[in-house]
DNA sequence: CACCCACTGAATGTACACAACATTGAGGCG
DNA sequence: CGCCTCAATGTTGTGTACATTCAGTGGGTG
């Protein structure tokens, strides 16, 4: 058992996680540092779809009981981003095509409201902040470090939300963004499908000017030029043999 | 402390909970019950806002151990139903006016999709179920079943969803209705707040008529007439103490 | 040879004990 | 007389042991 404490390549980042990622005021208790690293971890795609989590091992990995594993697991399932059976443990959801068709959809629907919101709401001080955000993310994915940029990808989306004051949507859109993170590993295609950072910086500009209705608009083909660059026609992603062989291990929901 | 057992007069009514209860394959872990047994609590105005929910005496009163209690508060945190502090427990949610504003346009914003979704997919049967659903409602409250009729009305929504087929977005309802539930609580003027039931029933008519835009616009009216009825002008609920000295003992957020 | 069933091992569900923290009240001090 | 300190008490956070369930396996039988 103890053996198995190498199989995994997750770090625990003590400090850096806590900073970079968006979470803040729950870090206090153990299992919202574990929730943060395994949500970080999905983020930056060092952890793949389907993917069992096991409570035994991550409390080894991260020298914590049982107990503390299991309640981060709780709040992953219920973000549903992991998939808790009983008896059964956790397990990297895999959205099939329809599901990550919907997620995607949920997400124009949401953001599309948190933008409007955002619009109105907005300061030229904090988008000077968003900016430097992106900018942040732009100098990350030119250092190859595709996983931060991813993170901080997402976070853009995330912080752009806060602008809104609107803490309902914003949590909802707190399980979506690892959710899309998961749906690009699954149905990426070979050139890149990140969040392209000049959309970041144009969305940026129009809020700017205060046109809500030019700001939607903006947001959603940034939205849809995410889904149209996934290759959501045939389910399974390229070389992924977790996906072409997915009907034989488990017949997913 | 075993004298504090009789203290809450929550029953726990086995299988009729189970039954009537939207959520349906999570009661098999005994915390999915005690779950379900505080949403329908919520749901039926047994439990107020504001209140403490203590893990001695959940788990007291539901002869379950503290291990139970603690998933279930868990769970209900994660819907923002009740309020979690580190090191100081959980209470049940008070929407201040903001929030409560927040919460209803959320649900506008919502719904307003969903029974899109629901128009496109619906069929003859499903309309009929839904039917039967809201004569037992309006049943309910001809019998002066007060708490009944409302858990119904909010289970009417909830089932209308689900003939979307979309999970997401029904999700996310599943925590607004209670929520909704908790504001009416707190801000329901004398006259009642209950949703129509002749309402719902216009609903089921517009969807079997096929035109989706119709349905949002009855929906739409459906759900501001709701917030029309609560007096969310001044704070403060008439008769309760609570909200009366909430300056006093506790400034929420 | 294929199918069925009891067994075994591993993983999860639950309970309890102890530790850490917050709250509150009394007492002492300024 | 008011304020501060600190101990007593209650409540939550965490670790661990035990019970339960499930999946895989091996042997037996039709």
């Amino acid at each position: 058992m103890a053996s198995k404490l190498k199989k995994n390549p997750i770090t625990l980042k003590e400090s850096d996680s806590s900073v970079s990622s968006i979470e803040d005021a729950m870090s206090k208790t153990q299992d919202g540092r574990l929730y943060n690293e395994i949500l970080d971890a999905i983020l930056d795609h060092r952890l793949s779809p389907g993917v069992k989590l096991k409570e035994d091992e991550l409390s080894s990995i991260f020298s914590v009981s049982r107990t503390v594993v299991r309640r981060a697991l709780l709040r992953l399932a219920h973000d549903r981003i992991v998939d808790m059976q009983p008896n059964r443990g956790a397990t990297i959801i895999r959205p099939d095509v329809y599901k990550a068709r919907e997620i995607l959809g949920v997400r124009r629907l949401i953001e599309r409201e948190l933008i409007k919101e955002a619009t109105l709401a907005a300061t030229p001080e904090s988008l000077n902040a968003l900016k430097l955000c992106v900018e942040s993310e732009r100098d990350q994915v030119r250092r190859q470090h595709i996983g931060s940029g991813l993170r901080l990808s997402g976070d853009f989306h995330i912080r752009l939300a806060q602008l809104s004051n609107n803490s309902t949507l914003l949590s909802y859109l707190k399980e979506l963004v690892p959710q899309t993170s998961l749906i690009i590993a699954m149905y990426q295609t070979p050139h890149h499908t990140l969040c392209s950072h000049q959309e970041h910086f144009d969305i940026i500009d129009v809020i700017s000017t205060g046109d809500v209705s030019a700001a939607q608009e903006v947001m959603d083909r940034h939205l849809v030029h995410i889904e149209e660059k996934l290759d959501l026609g045939n389910e399974r992603s390229p070389g992924d043999l977790f996906s072409a062989f997915a009907h034989v291990k488990n017949e997913v929901e």
